[in-house]
DNA sequence: TTCTCTTTGTGTGTTTCCACACATATAAAA
DNA sequence: TTTTATATGTGTGGAAACACACAAAGAGAA
């Protein structure tokens, strides 16, 4: 009788990866690379094709819309949720949206090539990155909303708990410059929406860093958006990606 | 020698029905039904699941998130290019909007039973569906940065645009106050937006109905945004949406 | 015609965010 | 330590869209 064999704790950090059993899941992780992610890293540009599909552990990826005018916001987030590189097994191969590194961090990587061969033996893995993909659609299109109804106030609680949500620790290295980038709002916007929160002791803001003080505040201050999202990832992926239900 | 088979020229309007070959194309036909669609009907709310999903022709149904106030947005539009209904086969089943009938007209519909069937044998038509919800993402994706970045002015001329394309006429039927839930905006500012295209002799707008009269004109003045999908659709599905394309 | 309902037009004042300019503070490098 | 680069704080003025109130103009029904 085989030693049971040892599932790697690191590819365990991500919630997909997670969720895979049987030979499946020996095929999947014996296809895995660890690999470390550089703040600002680009993962891909617009229109650019991947060789890889990226499944974060720690590091967390945003992704961006990038305008003629160099003008950016972000669509969506992927962290130890979810997975970078859907366009891959969609068939698009590219997409119309920036990939860069939001927090440092380590992920799993897989040969493309990989990726698609397991999907097309329509298993449960292909059914998992199937439901991630409309969790992820229902992230987009929240935030098409949030953009439309809500102050700047409200989507920076939103960005700070979804960071939070991805992240172990409470401090969060990101400069205002950055969120405002990610916001697609001005850097001074950014710093009169933290002043705010920071007056409500919400947070803590010194340079280059964000700290969450009072998280339960932090929700109390967020608009409904958030929440949406996470029950849908919940019911889509049987676990919602905020610290409440982990 | 069988007669060839006829090809119902109402399905042919559907540009993913009309994409089909083959014994797969025979299979799809044979499931479909017509069905008229009136202005308003909404087709599914929030959390409901479907029944059918609808390839229309010549209706135009629009996705919409509702907020807890009642505030709504559109985060994307499904008309002749597209199939209402990817939660099925993607398998979340429901989702978070609410759809609901932009434009009067017909389509034709397909139990959810016999989608799910024929997605999951893994053939074209499965690639097709899964690169048109690649093609409704980057919609998606779009509206929330044009949310974000674009004018009022702006958007209502892409949305107009979106209309247009989906239509015959350059005649729709549409009030200020229906396009302000669309846009997730006041109806003063749809009236206000809507006189300057009128200023500029691009539209001509009288109650209850928008007139196009000038197409280039609204080309020239929409946001990046407008061309952004339509090249998208073009590069995933082989045929952009935009009469520019027809 | 007259009445009623819907749709559109308009005005006033407020809020939020933008654009630009520049001062100050912190961290790291020389 | 001094210098330099980066990050944040602040002020003024402007533009866009909001909230609310109400007037005017179709369109259809009685």
């Amino acid at each position: 009788m085989p030693p049971p064999r040892k599932r790697p704790s690191a590819a365990e950090k991500n919630y997909l990866l997670a969720s895979l059993s049987g030979p499946e899941y020996d095929r999947i992780i014996d296809k895995l690379e660890p690999i470390s992610l550089k703040l600002g890293q680009v993962m891909h540009e617009t229109g650019d094709s991947m060789e890889y599909v990226y499944f974060p552990t720690t590091a967390i990826i945003s992704l961006l819309c990038i305008m003629e005018n160099g003008a950016t916001a972000e669509i969506g987030v992927v962290g130890n949720d979810g997975v970078l590189g859907i366009e891959l097994f969609m068939g698009g191969e590219t997409t119309t949206s920036r990939a860069i590194v939001q927090s440092a961090g380590h992920c799993c990587r897989m040969k493309a090539k990989d990726l698609k061969a397991e999907f097309t033996l329509g298993g449960p893995f292909q059914r998992l990155l199937l439901r991630y993909t409309q969790a992820l659609i229902a992230q987009i299109s929240q935030t098409a909303v949030c953009n439309r109804l809500h102050s700047l106030e409200q989507q920076l609680c939103r960005w700070l708990l979804l960071s939070h949500d991805r992240l172990n620790s409470d401090k969060l290295v990101m400069t205002h410059d950055l969120i405002s980038n990610m916001l697609g709002v001005r850097r001074e916007g950014v710093t009169l929406a933290a002043q705010k929160l920071v007056a409500k002791s919400l947070i803590k803001s010194v340079r280059g860093t964000m700290t969450v003080l009072d998280r339960q505040g932090l929700e109390n201050a967020v608009c409904e958006c958030y929440e949406v999202v996470n029950a849908e990832y919940n019911r889509l992926l049987g676990r919602g990606i905020s610290r409440r239900y982990a």
